[in-house]
DNA sequence: AAATCCGCGTTTTTT
DNA sequence: ACGCGGATTT
């Protein structure tokens, strides 16, 4: 198949690409900008340039890595990779799982050459999670004598997690932007510093630590970060607008001895500063990396016209931002619908019964997603899913892996990997209860904090022991004594050392006399937990030392704590997916339902809040461009669908119309209220719809324009707020100052250009 | 040390 | 409304 006329597998590669984007795939050496609007075939561009470059270029696939952004990304990825060449060796993951893998093998660099022993780190280290770093934290806040109430762990941690996200040190001296909200400065250093002695101590590390150790590391040892520099000839970075400070370093570092950086993503889809995401990484790096080639990627072909169109007039709303023109050569397709419903649970219901009535036209179920802005909305649909007897799957949210008795199992094998870990000890003592209090805890804790050990060390030794007495010091000796019977375990395959744990500590008796009422069903879920670990060991053995780092128990306990959504399950029938915006990046369904388009949802009150710093808007554009991944995401039919009342907080609260709906070209949309109840509707209200239906001046106007007014004479638009009744307008009047209008009311014209 | 009760915050978004 | 952590009982 290769030998036809040399050009052969490069034509393969090319087929059906356009000029920029075959530009991006043949791309030789040196920096590369690829500046990709959505559905523009970005995931292909890159999976192709892959491709090209091994069998082109002659690149090795262990000398390439490919960073994305999400696991779920990677193994797409993969896959895609896969299907057009043997990419044994080739590195693909997230951040995440690259610097853990980094890491498996260089922390003990890490350890200065003074630390003996104990306070040291290993290639056993764990993972924390967030609440594993929030549990920690209580308690550190507690020893400290810090008021519970006042020094939140969440909150702490919060601040702690954004400095890392900086790249800032621990020194007291690099002062922050902003303290904690009625947190001292002076507190958070403090407590940074006890975090860092106690996760050394319990040999762990948490998110960003998994990053912030890999530039340590590369910047401490020149020597390791050229290994890994040299190793890998050709670097591509996925969704680089998402990129942290930490990352565009550690992206620095990586392609600093070859220089051959690709990276990929669109501003404009830009939807995590609030973790420390830094556009600038993607608006300077023309800059940052010299002679960066730039290839635009404007072509759409996954949506219709209505669904561009929307996308475009709504995110051209935004400032701040580098004009980019997307386009299709698609039909227009249907309008982009907006539903109406009286409250959440309607609105839940109309999606439900349209996906249903879809499927019962032969449509597959898998064709249909929904988005909503938070977790909590995910409730509602859900039921009505399964009232209506749609299939469905949830993407993310409340994970499996936070459920109670998945964390207990966890705890142990944790444990059995990595006896320092402190948090996983006092998870897993009491459970099933061995009769160990906080007393009991606290004593053998101090002890093992004397001398710089474990708390397992304490438990197993006499002299840990006689600090207890009674049922504790029983339980305390019974659980060393399970534990010392586990270890053998760490070396085993995953599913073998969970069943076996299962059975040691008989989890299922425990379960039983656990289940209090409650009724939800924790075997199923351990049964799930076990089949996860056997379908990785499955996939270890099929690929070994491919992705992952190790395979067995520590490997599936990296996969467990950096795959957090659950992101297989996609064996069986087809079914219907629920996931939050931010999940929905990077992927696309024929059609698309937005739940809860309403301001201070979709908006989102806390983007709102912000309303001062350098840009008083940055807030409401980022969720802005939340939106417009949401709308992009929809291949054929778009429906935004918001309710007039939703329970919040266990009480009704009113909703307003997202202020984006106004924000939609009045050619596209179609429809409006819609509301199951008719009666209810107030007179009148189907005009109050009309304010972002096409006609009335209020969708009409921008921020710019020169208007008019009956009383107040003439003056500019400032800003534009609310939609629905609510829709208002700031006008700087040239005679009567700044105004705020209800464009309800106010008999507002326009002035054309240059003021007719 | 375990069981029960009470009050409060929760709801951005994720690796 | 609900769950969790903390306080209060037993």
């Amino acid at each position: 198949m290769r030998a036809v006329a040399g050009e052969a597998p490069a034509s393969g590669l090319l087929a059906g690409l356009n000029s920029p984007q075959q530009e991006a795939v043949t791309h030789g050496d040196g920096p590369l900008l690829i500046l990709a609007g959505p559905g523009s075939g970005k995931t292909r561009v890159i999976t192709r340039r892959i491709a090209w470059l091994v069998l082109e270029r002659g690149v090795r696939p262990g000398e390439i890595l490919a960073i994305t952004f999400t696991n779920k990304a990677a193994g797409e990825m993969r896959d895609r990779v896969l299907a057009m060449l043997p990419s044994r060796g080739l590195w693909i993951g997230t951040f995440h799982g690259m610097c853990a893998r980094i890491l498996r093998s260089e922390i003990e660099l890490l350890n200065g050459p003074e630390s003996t022993g104990t306070g040291a780190y290993t290639r056993d280290f764990t993972i924390y999670d967030t609440s594993d770093r929030n549990e920690l934290i209580r308690k550190l806040l507690k020893e400290a004598n810090y008021d519970a109430a006042r020094f939140k762990p969440s909150m702490v941690g919060a601040w702690i997690s954004a400095w890392k996200n900086q790249a800032r040190g621990a020194g007291v001296q690099e002062a922050q932007p902003e303290d904690g909200e009625g947190i001292e400065h002076e507190v958070l250093v403090r407590v940074r510093r006890l975090y860092e002695a106690a996760m050394r101590a319990n040999n762990a590390l948490d998110f960003d630590d998994l990053l912030l150790k890999v530039l340590e590391l590369f910047e401490h040892r020149p020597g390791v970060r050229d290994a890994y520099a040299s190793r890998f000839r050709h670097v591509l970075v996925d969704e680089y607008q998402d990129t942290n400070r930490v990352q565009y370093l550690l992206t620095r570092h990586l392609s600093s001895f070859h220089g051959n950086l690709a990276v990929c993503g669109d501003p404009d889809q830009s939807i995590y500063a609030w973790r420390g995401a830094d556009i600038r990484n993607i608006l300077d790096f023309e800059r940052d990396f010299g002679a960066a080639a730039v290839v635009r990627l404007e072509q759409n072909y996954r949506s219709t016209g209505n669904i561009l169109a929307a996308a475009q007039a709504v995110i051209q709303r935004n400032r701040a931002r580098k004009e980019k023109r997307i386009w299709t050569s698609a039909a227009e397709g249907p309008k982009v619908a907006v539903l109406r419903s009286s409250d959440e649970n309607e609105e839940a219901r109309a999606i439900a019964e349209e996906i249903r009535g879809r499927i019962a036209a032969g449509r597959s179920p898998d064709e249909f997603a929904v988005f909503y802005r938070v977790n909590f909305m995910q409730r509602a649909i859900e039921s009505a899913m399964r009232l209506a007897g749609v299939p469905y799957q949830v993407v993310g949210g409340l994970e499996f892996y936070a459920r109670r008795e998945i964390r207990d199992l966890i705890a142990y094998l944790k444990l059995v990997v990595n006896p320092s870990d402190e948090i996983a000890f006092r998870r897993a003592v009491n459970t099933p209860q061995r009769g160990v209090g906080e007393k009991s805890l606290d004593a053998i804790a101090r002890w093992a904090a004397d001398r710089r050990t474990s708390l397992l060390a304490a438990a197993r030794s006499e002299e840990g022991l006689a600090l207890v007495r009674g049922r504790a010091r029983a339980g305390l000796a019974a659980f060393a004594g399970l534990m010392e019977r586990l270890a053998p375990l760490a070396d085993a395959p995953a599913a073998v050392a969970m069943a076996q744990l299962v059975d040691e500590i008989d989890y299922a008796a425990w379960m039983a006399q656990m289940d209090d009422e409650s009724g939800v069903d924790r075997e199923a879920n351990v049964e799930e937990l076990l089949a996860h670990a056997a379908e990785y060991d499955r996939r270890a053995e099929a690929a070994p030392g491919e992705d992952r780092a190790a395979g067995g128990l520590r490997g599936f306990l990296q996969d467990v704590a950096l795959v957090s959504d659950v992101d297989g399950m996609e064996e069986g029938a087809p079914r219907a997916t629920l996931m939050t915006l931010h999940s929905a990046k990077g992927l696309e369904f024929p059609t698309v339902f937005i739940a809860g388009v309403e301001e201070e949802l979709l908006p989102h009150v806390r983007s709102l809040i912000e309303a001062e710093g350098p840009d008083p808007d940055a807030g409401v554009e980022e969720e802005r461009r939340l939106f417009y991944v949401g709308i992009t995401r929809a291949k054929e039919r778009l429906v935004l669908t918001h309710a007039r009342t939703r329970l919040h907080f266990g009480q009704e609260s009113f909703r307003s119309p997202s202020r984006f709906l106004a924000e939609l070209p009045p050619g596209v949309v179609e429809g409006g209220g819609t509301d199951e109840d008719p009666d209810e509707e107030e007179p009148g209200e189907e005009e109050v719809l009309g304010a972002y239906e096409p006609g009335p001046v209020s969708v009409q106007l921008k921020v710019g324009d020169r208007v008019e007014h009956d009383h107040f004479g003439r003056g500019t638009v400032e800003r534009l707020q609310g939609s629905g009744v609510n829709a208002r307008a700031t006008v700087r009047f040239v005679s009567a100052g700044e105004r705020q209008l209800l464009l309800q009311y106010a008999r507002l014209r326009r002035l054309g250009e240059g003021g007719r």
